[in-house]
DNA sequence: CATGTTTCCTGACAGC
DNA sequence: TGCTGTCAGGAAACAT
């Protein structure tokens, strides 16, 4: 299950190695309708524009696409576009990708994935060498894999989009299960996607403690809802919490800003942690290069009912909270 | 609005 | 062996 470490190092491996490339033709089964944009203007907005960056916000990849060669956009508001980006940021929602992008490629020297070599930056939209007029968005749900591979390689099942690129490689989309989403949106009618809550990565103290202040839900619940946090899942959620020593059934309002710090910092840890060794292959996770992560070698609490606890042996107990499952050591949390 | 519940979907695995 | 039943889980839709 993809969540923000595993999405970051997909993100970052595509990035590296479809960068300039450009979509040359694009495919899509007609099986996994609904996508959150049809399969046919999908296709009709992908062909022929340039892969310019690609990342992640929240749990989500996006590609950042070029205009395509020689063909005019239909709607040309991109001067308006432009004009938008280079203002100085007001507030938190009117900041443009450029901060974003510029965030992520500092993030970048610190990435020890032993699968890839470490990837050039990603630059932020300033470098870029042209404006981005479109974004292909990629949510991953549950199997989702975005991989990276020559056309001939063989066609696994449940491929339910393939993007042919000038340089003769294919970005394939592989979904099982299918609760991964796929949309196409152009720039010139809506602002950059970006995931609706906050990043765990760069939320502050401040922030933190004002997003879970004041609720009734179990932290657990509050971990996992993206609107309020963009990025953490069942895997994260449950280390986290271990980490900062915070049983998973206490109810969110009811810590003290001290244990909500102590979780921040917890869960920054742990996601940082989990991005330099490629993220978790619990199910069938894979980056872009179809390589495995080796994060799940390091949980401490995730899917390991009745094994001993890492820290004092006491055996690690399976509950339900929000219908997920759930993993904690009784003894280290309170 | 806040929160809880149901739904989607298929591979894996248990039980007969 | 092969069938049936159950379950996991992200997030949207729906219910309270």
């Amino acid at each position: 299950m993809p969540e923000l470490p595993e999405v970051e190092t997909i993100a970052r491996g595509v990035n590296e190695r479809l960068r300039g490339d450009r979509i040359v033709e694009a495919w899509f089964g007609r099986h996994p309708e609904p996508f959150k944009t049809p399969a046919a203007r999908q296709a009709r907005g992908l062909e022929g524009r340039v892969i310019l960056a690609v990342h992640r916000t929240g749990k989500h990849i996006v590609c950042e696409l070029g205009a395509a060669d020689g063909i005019e956009l239909s709607n040309p508001s991109l001067p308006q576009q432009a004009k938008i980006a280079r203002r100085e940021p007001r507030s938190r929602k009117d900041q443009p990708q450029v901060l974003r992008l510029a965030a992520l490629a500092q993030n970048d020297n610190r990435v020890e994935h032993p699968g890839a070599e470490v990837g050039h930056p990603v630059a932020g939209l300033g470098e870029l060498e042209s404006e981005p007029s479109a974004q292909w968005i990629v949510h991953l749900g549950m199997t989702g894999r975005l991989l990276v591979s020559t056309p001939d390689a063989p066609v696994a099942a449940h491929t339910h989009a393939r993007l042919s690129l000038a340089s003769g490689r294919e970005l394939r989309f592989v979904d099982p299960r299918r609760f991964g989403r796929l949309e196409y949106r152009e720039l010139s009618r809506k602002d950059g996607f970006r995931a609706p809550g906050a990043d765990p990565l760069e939320v502050t103290a401040a922030e933190f403690a004002r997003l879970f202040s004041g609720r009734k839900l179990f932290i657990k619940a509050a971990l996992l809802n993206q609107k309020l946090l963009s990025g953490v899942g069942n895997i994260y959620a449950d280390e986290s919490l271990f980490r900062a020593g915070i049983r998973p059934r206490r109810r969110s309002g009811q810590l003290t800003r001290a244990e909500l710090e102590e979780l921040r910092l917890a869960m920054v840890q742990v996601l940082e942690h989990a991005i330099r060794l490629g993220g978790s292959s619990v199910s069938d996770y894979v980056d872009a290069d179809g390589a495995r992560g080796f994060f799940q070698l390091e949980h401490c609490v995730y899917l390991r009912t009745e094994l001993p606890c890492r820290r004092c042996q006491t055996p690690i107990r399976r509950i339900v909270v929000a219908g997920r499952g759930t993993h904690y050591c009784p003894h280290c949390q309170r």
